[in-house]
This record gives structure tokens, C-alpha cells and sequence, in this order.
DNA sequence: TTTTGTGAATTGCTTCACAGCA
DNA sequence: TGCTGTGAAGCAATTCACAAAA
């Protein structure tokens, strides 16, 4: 039993772990691997590892356990990332600059290929990524211009990296300009369409998470 | 019912939003807020709201609601960033870079005292922040000075970010030298002991949830 | 033998619904 | 009346345990 719908959402967050840990395995040559060996690496249980993978289609071999090359490939389908895709960034603040630079992005097949920012000293410039491979420029381009530029280069993916206070407007005219996914970085929780996908990396939650964990534990 | 133990680590994640969205009532002079209005400025139920906040006290009037300025306080207090300390940032490259200036960090009462890298181009430089109140110089320290600058300076958080491939042993560093949380920016899962705590920021797993969230409603 | 895939049991989280207080 | 705090119910996710495949 497999397809669609009914997947718990924490189960989509660990095939990510699953993928980068086969491509670990699989850059030391690895051929096969099983359950326990995977979830070992991962600190999870390996009925955890065998019940997520099974949600998505019965991938391995019995006696054997699963072919890496192959379930990375399956994995990396299911994910999407096997295609390349468009990203814009809008904030270009210094988490907006570090992100353009970051290999990572470029790794999952993602590629930030326009810039927005509202501060006409930014406008009109371009920005390089330091990356190790390709020095690309990219244009950073007014807030006005981006349902033009989303339509021109059919970009779906929005990453947001402006303060707070700006961000659930910035939020809405992404949408309006056809995002259809956002990445946001901003201490906020946006309100946005059900059709448009977002996922936030909140600093302030992670430290306070840890912060609490911290007084729980020491004097 | 309240006190320790058994409280679902969900929850204290919401308690990090709880705050910041009472600081945002508290900065319109609001003076008392109901669960129900908690909860929809985060999309939450009432009832989680209520559920979530009895897990730490009885900190509301019925009838009236939860009096916003004491709620603020309490809730720092039970995250412990009522009291300002110190963090430590490993690996100093773009990511590094925009963290040391970023301000969100002092907004949540931590502050970044020093910087360890293992180039030597960048070891005994300084780097500043460049947060618009307060500009503070800060020294970049060899690895090897790591131990003696956490018994110093009395560091117990440590930010990492360095590549990958360093990440367990630049953690097993950290926790060596007496560091009792880290913030992991690196794509590996860390394995440390349990008296640890970690908390990772993982750009890959989130571009690949988003990834998935397209694939699944767009052709 | 080893290891998968999966129903059944279990654990954990969220929602419901209401007694009790302001 | 309006709203909290909380047991009970319901739902979701994880772990167990085993039949079947290599």
C-alpha cells in the first residue's frame, strides 16, 4: 500500500535525511544498505526508516536491504530535485547576501536568479555569488518589477529574507506575483493562501528551544 | 496540573511563537489577549493555545483573557531568556559571517563573544558586527584556544558553521571544550551525547519540503 | 539467515466539551 | 456573559512483531 494523500508530514521531512545520508553512503561506495544501517546513522528506528520509505513505494529487497544508487534516484523524484528550478530572493540584507552565495541552494537544484530589494542604493546593481564552481551575476531588480520578472522566467520558489515587520506584506505580493512556494527566514508567521507552500527557518525558535533545554538542565 | 517532564516538545516550540506574538500585542498596547486571539494571529486552535500555555502554569483570568506584559515575562523566564549569555560562532565563512551581524541574536538576549576558525588567514583578525546600535569588535581564535576561551568566558551555546564534512568533529570539539548547546547550520545530523542538546537548521530539508509541496499540487 | 513490508498495539498530540471562576 | 483550565475523546504517528521474500 503506497500513493498519495494521507503521509504524515514528519515522514517528508526525514526522507530529506534519508537522501543526504545515501549520498554518504553512497560516495564510500556503498551498494546496499539497510534499514537499521540507515536509521543507525540517523538516530531514528529502523521500523521508522522501513514505514517512511513504504508510504512512497516498496523500494527495497528483502535479506538484502535497499540499493542506494537506485533509492537515491527515487528519492530525489519523489522530492522534486531532480529537476532544476528558479528561485527569487527578496531582502538583500546580510542573510539575503550570504544566501545568494550559498553552494547548498545550487546542490538541491535550486538556483536564485533574481534579487528584489526596496532600497534604491541596492536597485540597478548586481550581485555575484562566491560560489566555488560558477561566478554568475545577478540582477537585483525593484519590488515593482516582480511579477515581470516571475512571469519572464517562470520562477515558483521565493525566498524572504526582509525584516520582520515588512515580510507578510512581502509575503502577499509574492503571491501575487505567482510564487507558488516561500522560504522565509523572517521572525514572523505568515498568512498566506492555502495553495502557496511555506516553510520558515525561525532563528528566534531554535535559540529559545535550546535556551530552554539549557535551563532545564544546569543550574 | 503543571511542572516539568512530560511536556510535548511541540509545544515549547509554540511557546516561542506565543512570546513573540505577545511582544507584538504588547508593542500596540494591548493590555489582556484570549487564547482565541493568540491563536488566530498564529493559525492555531484555542484550545491548543490553552493547553500549550497550562503545561507551564495558570497564567490566565477567566473571563478576562492572559494580562499580555506578565505573560511576556513569564514566559521568558520559563525559556530562560530573561537573563542575557554568551555564544560561541565556529566557521567563519558567508554563513558565519552574516550571523555574527545579525541582531536577532541580541533581540533574544544572546550575544556572539567570540569566533573560532581553523584558516589562518582569518585567525587573529577581528570581525565586527555591524548591528545598527551597538558596533563590537570581536577575535577570531584558533581551534585550539576553544577550551580555554568557553572555561573563560563561562560559554555555554555554541553556533556552528562549517562545511559538512567537518561538522561531527567540530561538535565533538565543542562539547570537549564544555559547550552544553549547539545550533547546527551544517546538512549532517550530529551525534552527541545526550546531556547535549542540538537544534538544526537545515536548508536542505526545508528546500526539499517545498520542493515536494510543488511537485505535489503543480504539473 | 537476513531483512523487508505491514497489520496491530501503543504512545503521544490535539480537539472537544464543559465545570468553574471573573 | 466571556473565558480559562482540564478530563475525556479522537486522531495521528511510532513501535512492535511477524509472515513472506531473497
Amino acid at each position: 500500500m503506497a500513493r498519495s494523500e494521507n503521509i504524515p508530514a514528519p515522514a517528508v521531512r526525514r526522507l530529506s535525511l534519508y537522501l543526504r545520508q545515501l549520498e554518504v553512503f553512497h560516495a564510500g561506495d556503498r551498494r546496499t544498505v539497510s534499514s537499521r544501517q540507515l536509521g543507525e546513522a540517523l538516530s531514528l528506528s529502523d521500523a521508522q526508516v522501513r514505514k517512511d520509505l513504504a508510504y512512497f513505494g516498496q523500494f527495497g529487497c528483502p535479506g538484502i536491504g535497499y540499493r542506494v544508487p537506485e533509492l537515491i534516484q527515487r528519492l530525489r523524484r519523489i522530492l522534486g530535485t531532480d529537476k532544476k528550478s528558479s528561485a527569487l530572493l527578496v531582502g538583500l540584507g546580510n542573510l539575503g547576501r550570504a544566501l545568494v552565495s550559498y553552494r547548498g541552494f545550487t546542490k538541491q537544484g535550486f538556483e536564485i536568479v533574481a534579487v528584489f530589494d526596496n532600497d534604491t542604493a541596492k536597485v540597478g546593481r548586481n550581485v555575484s555569488t562566491t560560489g566555488a564552481t560558477v561566478r554568475r551575476s545577478i540582477p537585483v531588480h525593484p519590488m515593482t518589477e516582480m511579477p515581470t520578472v516571475v512571469q519572464a522566467l517562470g520562477i515558483r520558489l521565493g525566498i524572504l529574507t526582509v525584516p520582520g515587520a515588512d515580510a507578510q506584506g512581502v509575503a502577499e505580493q509574492m503571491v501575487e506575483a505567482g510564487i507558488r512556494g516561500i522560504l522565509n527566514f523572517a521572525p514572523v508567521t505568515l498568512q498566506v493562501d492555502g495553495e502557496v507552500a511555506v516553510s520558515s527557518v525561525d532563528l528566534a525558535v531554535h535559540l529559545e528551544q535550546l535556551s530552554f533545554q539549557l535551563t532545564g538542565l544546569t543550574t
